[in-house]
DNA sequence: TTTTGTGCAAACTATTTGCAAACCG
DNA sequence: CGGTTTGCAAATAGTTTGCACAAAA
């Protein structure tokens, strides 16, 4: 039988750019109705750890897994939660490290927005 | 009786300048013992939203809560968890919100490191 | 007396972990 | 057989909330 891992990875990379743990199990159970919550995040924990995928995690919200490896930022609309790359014209690891006057081990950006169809469907309930 | 609120306020004043709910609350408990934990986060929250304090949210690690309004980033030492302010010399939300190319909300950016002490102590256990 | 604030405990959410059974080589 | 992976359930951590009572206005 294939593996949990190889599965779940062949899911992700089949599923919306931006993903949740708890959807991703959502889409695999259509196929694989036993698999559960625990294996579904150790197997996500280690796809990272092998850098095959991106874990974003943003204060107040579930974390988000990404299969884009290429640096970019993440833009979230505070009203429905929808995600959206944002590709920054520097390198802003550079500047915060110049600024920070020291190395990093990392550091986690998350911008927030009230999406154009938010924004637009707020103009209408006025 | 003086409120609680106003009472959390002066305590969190003159404690160190990155503090969390859970230290602030013992903190407070030295005088007032039996200072509800639920009541502190309440408190927080009410400052936070009157603009005397500001509430920094990082993935994995407890808020802390902040008594510097000047516009800052912050450093956390990934090993003892000690904050450390950073000041940009570059509006960063000018620049996130022309990178995005919408209007932003609210951003969230913290930096991990290994501090210096901890690298220290580090390189002394080699 | 109507509103507001508080302590307590329980609820909540996202994630992690211990463990015994299942699987794989 | 012996190491690894899984499902399950319980544990964890930080934070929030419902509620009955106390305080204040």
């Amino acid at each position: 039988m294939q593996s949990q891992k190889q599965y779940i990875y062949s899911v992700i990379l089949h599923a919306p750019p931006h993903i949740t743990a708890a959807q991703l199990l959502q889409l695999c159970r259509r196929e694989k109705a036993d698999l559960a919550m625990g294996t579904v995040y150790r197997n996500l924990s280690a796809l990272c750890e092998e850098g095959k995928l991106r874990c974003i995690e943003t204060p107040g919200i579930p974390a988000i897994y990404d299969t884009t490896l290429t640096p970019h930022e993440h833009i979230i609309c505070r009203r429905c939660g929808s995600v959206r790359d944002v590709q920054l014209p520097f390198a802003l690891d550079s500047l915060l490290t110049e600024a920070a006057g020291e190395e990093l081990t990392d550091y986690s950006l998350t911008m927030g927005c009230i999406c154009p169809s938010c924004r637009a469907r707020a103009e209408n309930e006025k």
